[in-house]
DNA sequence: CTTATTATTGCAACACAGTCGCAATAGTAT
DNA sequence: ATACTATTGCGACTGTGTTGCAATAATAAG
């Protein structure tokens, strides 16, 4: 079978599908090492970022970057389709960590020549849980 | 003399005057690493973030979160005094590196309960001048 | 000016995130 | 059953940001 150009075809294997269903079932955008957690069976490190970032590259998860710093990942909801934007806000509870989708989106105007490519929008503070 | 609880008062040296001027200096949020090739003296990378935390609990300096996970820092502009909001968008460009203050303020609404203690908003993307 | 106090610094060590090369493993199609 | 190659685990690595500790130096007080 030929695949168009660089020829690379996702293969199904335990992991992925433990990922893809951790994250499903998650409430939140989650980071690796509470994926890692969450798991029925032990995954590398490397094998997890490596899973995700390739989820990413497909469009089925959104990375998003704390206010820590760190990456965390969420299952596409609303933009599986064609319009692809994740122009929403997160907010992080510095409390219980939970990182969780603020549904408004957002349109931000750029300068003339400005390419957008990413965007981060993320508040943190403290959720109504832990108040 | 006395200070009020905690008696800390901040000390004029060479590092914190420097760095000072060399953000005043710069057009755009820069790292701690920027910061440190752009000194005349050497400082010592621990100090540059102490220094840089110092003046973020000021509220002298803001801290960005680019969408690589890395802070930058750039002095607080129009927000000196008592409204000391920092809810506008950055942009970073993944060619040059430089950060930018979009200027538009954002709200954003919370729901009930949820308290805000940090914004951090940023487009990545390719600057009009690298674009 | 001299002295005492303590904020600040440099250094080394550390914890952690995220990535990468490589050899071994295991999906997938023929 | 077999070949092809995407995926994995492991180890090593880079870089960020922090912290403990002893030495240094800014500031206030005498």
């Amino acid at each position: 079978m030929q695949h168009s150009r660089n020829s690379m075809a996702r293969r199904k294997t335990e992991s992925t599908t433990q990922i893809l269903s951790t994250l499903k079932a998650a409430s939140s955008a989650m980071s690796h090492q509470m994926i890692q957690e969450e798991l029925d069976i032990e995954v590398d490190r490397a094998t997890i970022y490596r899973v995700l970032n390739r989820f990413c590259e497909d469009g089925m998860v959104h990375r998003v970057i704390g206010e820590n710093g760190k990456q965390y990942f969420a299952l596409c909801e609303g933009c599986e389709k064609e319009n692809h934007s994740h122009n929403h806000f997160h907010f992080r509870c510095k409390n219980c960590g939970k990182v969780e989708c603020l549904s408004r989106e957002i349109e931000i105007k750029l300068p003339a020549g400005y390419v957008a490519q990413n965007f981060n929008g993320l508040i943190s503070g403290v959720c109504a849980q832990c108040a």
